[in-house]
DNA sequence: GGCCAGGAGGCCT
DNA sequence: AGGCCTCATGGC
């Protein structure tokens, strides 16, 4: 069982498509075309889909452990039930992140696609491939910013320069992570978050915008993200998407 | 309907 | 603390 709709459509993702029930998109070189009913047998035969949506993780366990601490947070987790963390690529989830600041989904929908378009390789009759590091070498700042990439657009190369830090990510604690990616131009704390809880499936790391600002607000009990280790970056999930759609009501 | 100001899942100087 | 690309949105 699988929230696609909020999985792949609210802000972890800007790959996907929908056309009514149905979600697409390029995954690992192939179009990738799903509904919630054909999800299972999808994935079922499908080793590289069974990872990108992380079939093998525990969230039935981690979900009844983060209800049995906040009843806010359980009352999140059974409305919006089965939200899950993709295993996406790192380098185009670093893009993507950059992409994403003063930014909002639709938008950053569309200049990932744009990327896709001019950069990427055509897997299918109009289906295109995020870009390859080596592919995006050839953009120039000027090209970036035409197709509306804006001042981000030397965040991007200069990400494109350093993309080979990507890889050392995958050996460090958290922290260090954080500050290995953020020494990529344009990649805040923020942003770095992002990098790592929807490509290096760190559970525990919560990217802070004013979404979860807000929740903080509104439950001031909840003093330190600590309280939901080391399941912190799943509850945020929750929580953000919960704030977004319905505010602070339960 | 048209105009304009502030915001949109931040970060840099 | 301000500025930044650009676009949708809401207030007037």
């Amino acid at each position: 069982m699988i929230n696609l709709e909020t999985t792949l459509l609210c802000g972890q993702s800007f790959a996907w498509r929908q056309e009514g029930d149905t979600y697409s998109a390029v995954v690992a070189n192939r179009v990738i075309t799903l509904t919630e009913k054909t999800f299972v047998h999808a994935v079922a035969s499908d080793q590289t889909l069974s990872h990108y949506f992380d079939c093998a993780w525990h969230y039935d366990e981690a979900e009844e452990y983060l209800a049995s601490i906040d009843p806010h947070l359980a009352a999140c987790i059974a409305q919006h039930r089965s939200i899950r963390i993709l295993n996406q690529d790192p380098w185009e989830t670093t893009i993507s992140f950059i992409l994403s600041q003063n930014n909002n989904i639709a938008r950053i929908t569309q200049l990932h696609r744009a990327l896709c378009q001019r950069w990427g390789s055509e897997v299918a009759e109009g289906f295109y491939a995020f870009p390859t590091a080596e592919q995006l070498r050839c953009a120039t700042e000027g090209e970036l910013r035409s197709l509306g990439v804006g001042y981000r657009s030397s965040y991007v190369l200069d990400a494109v320069a350093n993309h080979e830090l990507l890889q050392r990510v995958w050996e460090l604690d958290d922290l260090k992570a954080s500050h290995l990616l953020q020494t990529i131009k344009g990649v805040g704390a923020k942003v770095a978050a992002c990098i790592l809880l929807f490509a290096y499936h760190r559970m525990n790391v919560v990217p802070v915008d004013t979404w979860i600002e807000r929740v903080q607000l509104n439950h001031p009990h909840y003093t330190s993200w600590d309280l939901f280790s080391p399941y912190a970056g799943l509850a945020q999930q929750y929580l953000f998407h919960h704030e977004r759609t319905q505010g602070g009501a339960v």
